[in-house]
DNA sequence: AGCACGCCGACT
DNA sequence: GTCGGCGTGCTC
C-alpha cells in the first residue's frame, strides 16, 4: 500500500513546502522575547520552587488572540500544576494604586510550567487546579493548534471541541486496566476486495497503508471496518474509527466487540450521557483503552500509539463539525494520519470528490472490489423519468408510477420494502395542479418555493412572492408541491397496500432495523433502517427531484450518495432485489446509480471541480459581514500569491448557515450585484426603535491555487488577529472550506 | 470580547 | 459642579 515505505509523501493539503503548518503564525506563538524575567507575583505568597511558571491557554477571554498568558504557581499548587490540567486563573484585572482589583475567573489549561516569562510584570497567581487529571496532553495540545492553523481558528475554540467537559464522579474512578493485544483476526469478508487483504496484510505488520475504500452494498461493512480496527490492534497499536451517527457508530462497537469482546475499546456518542462518555474518553486519555469507534468529536480522541485511524461516510454532513472553526472529520483524520504516522481507511458506499482526490493525488491507494464482485452485491436499478410519470395515469392517482407500484407488490411477497422520501426542511418546490409543469416566477423564471408555513409562494432565484401566480403552460391556478412528506406517503402507501404494516423512521424516531416480514419501510435519507436477514426486497427512491434540485455544487453527489446508501440495505439482483428511482435517467447521478459506479462518478466531478478551480483541488475561504467590514479585511489580507477575490455579493437569505448572527430577513433583493466596496454605514434615516438596524451582509469568497491552502489559513488567521488587537468595530466571519458555496 | 479610564456637553 | 457619551487601551 501506499504508505508502506513513503513516510514523506505529500499529503496534497500540506503546506506548501512541506514543513509544518502555519509558519506566519509564528509570530503569535513565538512571543519569547530575550528579556526574560523572574516571575515577580502580587503578593508575597510562596511560589513554587523548581518551575514557579505556568503557561496557560484561558478559555474564553481573547480567544482572538490566541495566545498564552503566564501564571505565577503558587508552592501549594507545585505538585498538581502539571501540564494539561484545568486550572482557573483570574483574567483581565486592573491595577489600582498598586493593587490588583477586579477580574473574572476563567477556566483554563496548563499547557507548559516554566522556570521563566517573557511578560514584562507581576505575574498572577494561578487562583486553582480543578482537577489533577491532565487531560490536555502534549499531543492533544499538538493535534488542536494543527487543527486551528488548518482552519484559521483559535486554539481555545479546538480545545473546547476536543476536550470534553469535567465530570468529577468520572474522574474519581479508576479506568479498567490495559489488556494485552488481541489476536490477528481472519481478513473474512475483506477477500471480496482486490487489494483488501494486503491492506490488512500492511495493517498486521505495522505499517501505515492509506486507503479510499468503496464498500460492497450489503451489510458487511461494520465487520470490515471492525476488522481492520482489530488488525491494528494486533500489531500493537491503537485505532480510531469515526461514523457519522449513534446508529452506525453502534453497528462498527457491535461488531468490534464480537471480534475482540469487551473491555478494548470503547464507543465514544452522545449516547452515553456526558459522564459515561466522559469515563471512557478517560479510559482513551489514560492509555487503558487503545481502540475508540464514535462520532464525530471521537475525531479528538487522544489514543495512545495510534496506528490505524478510518472514516466512513465521509460525505455526511455531520462529520461537519458545527462549532467554530468547523472542523471536519475528514480533515482533521487526515491531519492524524499524517502527523501520528497511522494508517488511513476512508470508506462509504459511495465516494465523495474529496475521496477521490486522496486517490488520484497519490496519497491514498484505491480499494475497491472487481466489477463481478459489485454485480454480485448489486440490486437492480430502474429508473422511471418525469415524462414517464406524466405519461402514467396511476401517477395521478396514488402519486406512484406503475412501475414503482408492480415492483413493490411484487418485493412485498418476498419481503420489506424501503421507501425513501425527501425530508422535511427541504424547500419544496412548487408544480402546477393540473398539467404538472414546474411553476416558474413570472418575472425571472425562477422557481417558486414555499419558504415558510404561511403559503405564499416565493421565487427561489430573485425573491419575489407570487401571491396570484396562474400556470404559463395550461393557465391553471392551484399549485402543488413536487415532493410529498413521510407521514403523507406513508398513509398512502397504507392505503395502497392495506394488508401490509407500515413503519415509518425519520428524525423523531429513527429505527435501528426491521425484520424481514413483508413491510412498508418509509424513510427519510440517513434514517434508513437495517432489514435483518438478507435486506429489503425493493427500495422506492422518491426523493431525486428534491435531492438534485439543489443549487449546490454537491447536489449529485449527495444524491448518489443517498441513493446508494438505500440501495446497498436492498438485496442483490440474483435474489431479485431491485431499486425503482424517480429520477431522470439521463442524469449523471442517476447513471451512476444505475451501472454503481460511484468512484467514476466522483472522478469525473473531481475532474470538473479542478477544471472550474473550484475546490477541493482549489481551496477557498468565505469572508462574511457589511461591505465595510469585508472591505477592512480585505485590506488587512496578506494573500498568497495567486490569490482571486470572488465577489462580494449579498448573503443568500433564509438559510441560516451564513447568518453570522440574527435572522437575516427573507426580502427580495432584486438582483443587485453587490458593486464596489464604497458605502459604508448609513447614518441617515435612523430605523424606528426595536426595528433592528439591518445592516447588507455580503459574502467574499477567496480562492487560491492547490496546494496554498495553508497559506490562507494563515493570512486569515494574521488578518483576524490584526482586527482584534486593533479593535475593528465592524465583525466579519471568515471560514476555511466554506460548505455551501454555489 | 469586556471593562475601565478619559476628556467633552446639558442637567440638578 | 456632576452625570454620562463612547474613543482608546489593556488583560499574564
Amino acid at each position: 500500500m501506499s504508505g508502506e515505505n513513503g513516510q514523506d509523501e505529500q499529503h496534497p493539503d500540506a503546506p506548501d513546502g512541506g514543513a509544518q503548518g502555519g509558519e506566519q503564525l509564528a509570530l503569535i506563538r513565538d512571543t519569547v522575547r530575550k528579556n526574560r524575567a523572574k516571575p515577580r507575583t502580587w503578593r508575597g505568597a510562596a511560589l513554587a520552587e523548581g518551575l514557579p511558571v505556568a503557561r496557560v491557554l484561558v478559555d474564553k477571554g481573547l480567544v482572538h488572540l490566541d495566545q498564552y498568558f503566564d501564571y505565577a504557581v503558587p508552592a501549594a499548587m507545585d505538585e498538581e500544576a502539571r501540564p494539561g490540567v484545568r486550572v482557573r486563573v483570574r483574567f483581565g484585572a486592573r491595577v489600582v494604586k498598586g493593587r490588583r482589583e477586579g477580574g473574572t475567573l476563567h477556566d483554563g489549561f496548563i499547557v507548559e510550567r516554566r522556570a521563566d516569562t517573557d511578560f514584562r510584570g507581576p505575574l498572577a497567581p494561578l487562583a486553582q487546579v480543578l482537577s489533577p487529571e491532565p487531560v490536555l496532553t502534549p499531543a492533544l495540545l499538538a493535534l488542536c493548534r494543527q487543527v486551528a492553523d488548518r482552519y484559521a481558528g483559535a486554539l481555545a475554540d479546538v480545545v473546547q471541541l476536543a476536550v470534553p467537559p469535567r465530570m468529577a464522579r468520572a474522574e474519581r474512578d479508576p479506568s479498567p486496566q490495559p489488556r494485552s493485544d488481541p489476536p490477528m483476526p481472519e481478513p473474512g469478508s475483506w477477500e471480496r476486495y482486490a487489494t483488501g487483504p494486503a491492506y490488512l496484510a500492511a495493517l498486521a505488520r505495522g505499517d501505515t497503508p492509506r486507503a479510499v475504500w468503496l464498500a460492497l452494498p450489503g451489510p458487511h461493512w461494520p465487520g470490515e471496518l471492525a476488522t481492520a480496527m482489530a488488525t491494528a490492534l494486533a500489531s500493537g497499536r491503537g485505532a480510531l474509527a469515526v461514523l457519522p451517527d449513534g446508529r452506525a457508530a453502534a453497528r462498527v462497537d457491535q461488531a468490534l466487540t464480537a471480534l475482540l469482546g469487551e473491555g478494548r475499546h470503547v464507543l465514544l456518542t452522545a449516547d452515553a450521557g456526558p459522564e459515561e462518555r466522559y469515563r471512557r474518553w478517560l479510559a482513551v486519555s489514560r492509555g487503558t483503552v487503545k481502540a475508540v469507534v464514535g462520532t464525530r468529536a471521537a475525531m479528538f480522541a487522544p489514543v495512545a500509539d495510534l496506528g490505524l485511524v478510518a472514516l466512513w461516510d465521509d460525505g455526511d454532513s455531520s462529520h461537519a463539525e458545527q462549532h467554530a472553526p468547523q472542523p471536519h472529520a475528514r480533515e482533521v483524520l487526515l491531519l492524524r494520519a499524517r502527523e501520528e504516522r497511522t494508517a488511513f481507511l476512508l470508506g462509504g458506499v459511495t465516494s465523495t470528490v474529496e475521496g477521490a482526490q486522496l486517490v488520484e493525488s497519490g496519497w491514498a491507494l484505491p480499494l475497491a472490489a472487481s466489477r463481478a464482485e459489485v454485480r454480485a452485491a448489486a440490486p437492480l436499478i430502474r429508473t422511471v423519468s418525469d415524462a414517464d410519470q406524466a405519461r402514467d395515469e396511476a401517477a395521478r392517482a396514488a402519486r406512484l408510477p406503475s412501475l414503482a407500484w408492480q415492483v413493490t407488490r411484487d418485493a412485498l411477497a418476498r419481503g420489506p420494502v424501503l421507501v425513501q422520501v425527501p425530508r422535511r426542511g427541504y424547500l419544496p418546490k412548487l408544480a402546477c395542479d393540473r398539467c404538472r409543469e414546474p411553476a416558474r416566477c413570472a418575472a425571472c423564471a425562477g422557481p417558486l418555493e414555499l419558504r415558510d408555513r404561511s403559503g405564499t409562494p416565493v421565487c427561489g432565484w430573485c425573491g419575489r412572492p407570487a401571491a396570484d401566480w396562474h400556470c404559463a403552460e395550461c393557465g391553471g391556478t392551484r399549485l402543488r408541491a413536487r415532493v410529498v412528506g413521510a407521514r403523507r406517503t406513508a398513509e398512502e402507501l397504507g392505503r395502497v397496500f392495506p394488508s401490509v404494516p407500515v413503519r415509518t423512521s425519520g428524525r423523531d424516531t429513527v429505527l435501528a432495523s426491521v425484520g424481514d416480514a413483508p413491510a412498508l419501510v418509509v424513510a427519510t435519507p440517513g434514517a434508513e433502517p437495517v432489514a435483518d436477514g438478507p435486506g429489503y426486497a425493493a427500495a422506492l427512491l422518491l426523493d431525486g427531484w428534491a435531492l438534485l434540485n439543489r443549487p449546490d455544487l454537491r447536489a449529485g453527489e449527495e444524491a448518489l450518495r443517498r441513493w446508494a446508501l438505500a440501495a446497498a440495505l436492498v438485496r442483490p439482483a440474483s435474489q431479485q432485489g431491485t431499486v425503482v428511482v424517480l429520477a431522470e435517467p439521463t442524469l449523471r447521478p442517476v447513471q451512476a446509480l444505475v451501472r454503481w459506479d460511484p468512484a467514476g462518478h466522483a472522478l469525473r466531478e473531481l475532474s470538473e471541480r479542478a477544471e472550474l478551480r473550484f475546490p477541493p483541488v482549489a481551496r477557498m475561504a468565505s469572508v462574511i459581514g457589511s461591505p465595510a467590514a469585508i472591505a477592512d479585511v480585505v485590506d488587512t489580507l496578506r494573500l498568497p500569491p495567486g490569490a482571486d477575490l470572488l465577489g462580494p455579493v449579498p448573503v443568500p437569505s433564509g438559510r441560516g448557515e451564513w447568518e453570522a448572527r440574527g435572522r437575516g430577513g427573507g426580502g427580495g433583493r432584486g438582483g443587485g450585484s453587490g458593486g464596489g466596496r464604497g458605502e459604508r454605514g448609513e447614518r441617515g434615516g435612523a430605523p424606528a426603535q426595536g426595528e433592528r438596524e439591518r445592516e447588507p451582509r455580503e459574502r467574499l469568497l477567496i480562492r487560491v491555487p492547490p496546494g496554498s491552502g495553508a497559506a490562507l489559513a494563515a493570512a486569515l488567521k494574521e488578518a483576524r488577529v490584526a482586527r482584534a488587537a486593533r479593535g475593528a468595530a465592524e465583525p466579519a466571519l471568515m471560514r476555511m472550506d466554506p460548505l455551501d458555496i454555489g
